[in-house]
DNA sequence: TCCTTAGTTCTGAAATATAGAACTATTGAA
DNA sequence: TTCAATAGTTCTATATTTCAGAACTAAGGA
């Protein structure tokens, strides 16, 4: 069985859609790794993820999450040795949608920090 | 075989999440149905929306979408003799979740707009 | 060269969504 | 009152999508 990594598929900006960002964002886990991303001071690997929400993902799951959001626009991975780091494309987003992606990452983060509260 | 057609169900505001909205949120008929509903002057019934993207859905399919959004508290629907009217909960999602949804119906419009115009 | 770490691809199983058919609910007319 | 019409829901089999284990690729050392 012959099988060839293709190599990242990035889109570009102006073929980035809202269904295409809405429906990355409809999984728990992949708002949980944007938003973690979009927070963040520096680029995070994969693998930084392999724990969510208090479960333990198999890395298989986890590379098509990162596939999705890579491939919806929201994110950028680039290889960096032998680990892929990965940014989100926050300013080219705001340029194109405007305030959508940073209202969700704030509604989403400030639930998230609600709910550790209780 | 006894079936009994439960009525409709509107979480408290409190109840809605942010991963519930935009699981909602991820299908391309759901966020054309509610942004359409947004800019509505006034409530609209489900069968409005019988014929979408050029596509003709039929009635089982679009029920289903309308309990998703019902469900996630996008919506309100109301029986008003044979038909249901429905209307955003835009106020109230405002009031819990900020600019998120303005700002996801904001950027699907102005896509929707540009994607006209070509 | 071989080992280790990081991530991808393949594939069958599990979960979800779709849509036709049969149903319920309400209204209005005969 | 019954009957027909309209609007929407529920049931259910099929189709599609997602998940996750196993096998793989890719890069960097020892």
């Amino acid at each position: 069985m012959v099988s060839v990594m293709r190599s990242l598929y990035h889109p570009p900006v102006d073929q980035i859609t809202v269904e295409g960002i809405l429906h990355a964002f409809s999984d728990p886990i992949r708002i949980e790794i944007f938003a973690n991303l979009a927070m963040a001071e520096c680029a995070k690997n994969c693998s930084t993820f392999l724990t969510i929400h208090k479960q333990q993902l198999p890395k298989s799951t986890l590379s098509q999450h990162f596939r999705i959001l890579r491939e919806a626009g929201l994110i950028r991975s680039e290889r960096k040795g032998v680990e892929l780091v990965n940014v989100t494309r926050c300013a080219e987003l705001k340029q194109r949608f405007g305030p959508m992606v940073q209202g969700i990452v704030e509604a989403y983060a400030a639930q998230q920090k609600a709910k550790k509260k209780k």
